[in-house]
DNA sequence: CGATCACTTGAGATTCGTCAACAATTGTGG
DNA sequence: CCACAATTGTTGACGAATCTCAAGTGATCG
């Protein structure tokens, strides 16, 4: 949540203290909040790795956003009456809850927790966008080698992935239901990739062996993802003006 | 933006003279906004037919979005530095444009304001989701099925399809980019939505005249609209917290 | 040690894309 | 109002990407 601007100790400690208030386990495969569930609380992730995802009438899966720690998983219940999708868990997690009220109270007086909260919205959109064009203007092997390097990317900016290694708990079965392809497909297109030398995944541990290579295979333009100003850079004018204002 | 809660008369008005005071017309195919810039003001699609689009490296155009009159475009130029796509008209449109100020203290003292444009951009996520579910898991025919019935749902939401019938100025290839198809394939799948009944296109004038075989055709469920509550309800709990919120 | 789940491989079917031609419509200048 | 150009829509033949089905291998776990 620091990756658009950097909080003040204060409101850091805050964070850390509700989110280690009420936290709970979850296996993999569990669900977080269903789809047309309300809640009354906002989920975090702090460990493990979740989706978003719906099932469809035909009985298929559409994953369509992978959640990594840190990630707010349903910030959208607190204006709209229900989910409009599932958030499950796909390995062994750990996931904060904070109740609603706390949350209106973060966002009428921490303006900091306000605008990171708002940020996260806006880039999930952007990374929605982005996976728009992958399925419909990519083929598989690009499609695939755009996720995995977003994947990486997104788990790097949380100090996840360590000289191009980290963890990536997922089926191929996952991955297929993540891009709209078949496993089967999915199975050889890894394996192209592989065969390329661009990566390496063994078991769910999964190495990025040429990341320039695989961004190129990816068409990975990465301004989606609004990483720009993650840092202490002075504030962009917006920033200010949003500053004092929720 | 009154599909969440309708807003009081007051408000109402204020609006009305805000879009009303600096408006732009834009012939067909120009460019409200282009990827990368930032702008001062944000726009609001007045009359016409807009939409969120990204142009490839390989000089294919992708369509991420319609905008139909009453969207705003660009809300999110007001957090982030700058688009991470672009907006650009189908039709010759009125598009007002309202200060950066403006916004702020609309944000500042007006709740049901506040609430209309976090709930837009919520809806906006909602409808992107589905869209990757439309890319990844149907085929041509659904998905094409799929589009028509959510842009007609969204005319007649702000009152501009009466019995079935609306203004879609697209032309195939439109369709196409909007789609991930390709021109030849819509030109196809819209022959077969023809000959089976379900929708009639002269020109730019569309006529659902199977409401019920098209969603069908199209799997759609409406969930993601969130169209639900669009009256006057007594406000949700969610509603309630945030109207003296922000 | 057997069962289950994930992964791998191959062959054939299907959807959709590509290319190329042509028809219909719209727009434009004379 | 006409003639022509440009854009949009339509059609057919063919090819490529991806799916489906089916079988088999390999790991993991009780």
């Amino acid at each position: 949540m620091e990756q658009f601007r950097r909080f003040p100790e204060e409101d850091r400690r805050l964070l850390e203290s509700l989110t280690e208030r009420r936290q709970r386990h979850y296996e993999a495969r569990e669900d977080v909040i269903r789809e047309g569930e309300h809640s009354p609380e906002i989920h975090i992730v702090l460990s493990g790795l979740a989706c978003r995802y719906k099932l469809l009438e035909n009985g298929t899966r559409q994953i369509m956003a992978f959640l990594v720690p840190g990630d707010p998983c349903d910030a959208e219940v607190f204006i709209l009456k229900q989910m409009d999708h599932s958030i499950g868990t796909l390995s062994p997690s750990l996931v904060a809850a904070i109740p609603g009220e706390v949350v209106t109270d973060l966002l009428l007086n921490r303006p900091s927790v306000a605008l990171a909260l708002w940020w996260s919205a806006l880039q999930d959109e952007g990374i929605l966008r982005e996976r728009i064009i992958d399925a419909g203007r990519r083929d598989a092997y690009s499609r695939l080698a755009f996720l995995i390097y977003e994947v990486f990317l997104r788990l790097r900016a949380v100090g996840l992935a360590e000289d191009g290694r980290f963890d990536f708990p997922v089926t191929q079965s996952d991955l297929a239901d993540a891009t709209g392809l078949t496993p089967v497909h999915i199975n050889r297109m890894l394996q192209r990739l592989r065969e390329e030398g661009l990566i390496l995944a063994e078991g769910r541990r999964w190495t990025i062996r040429d990341a320039a290579g695989l961004r190129q295979a990816a068409h990975f333009t990465a301004n989606h993802l609004h990483y720009d100003r993650a840092h202490d850079e002075p504030d962009s004018e917006a920033g200010r003006r949003l500053k004092g204002l929720i």
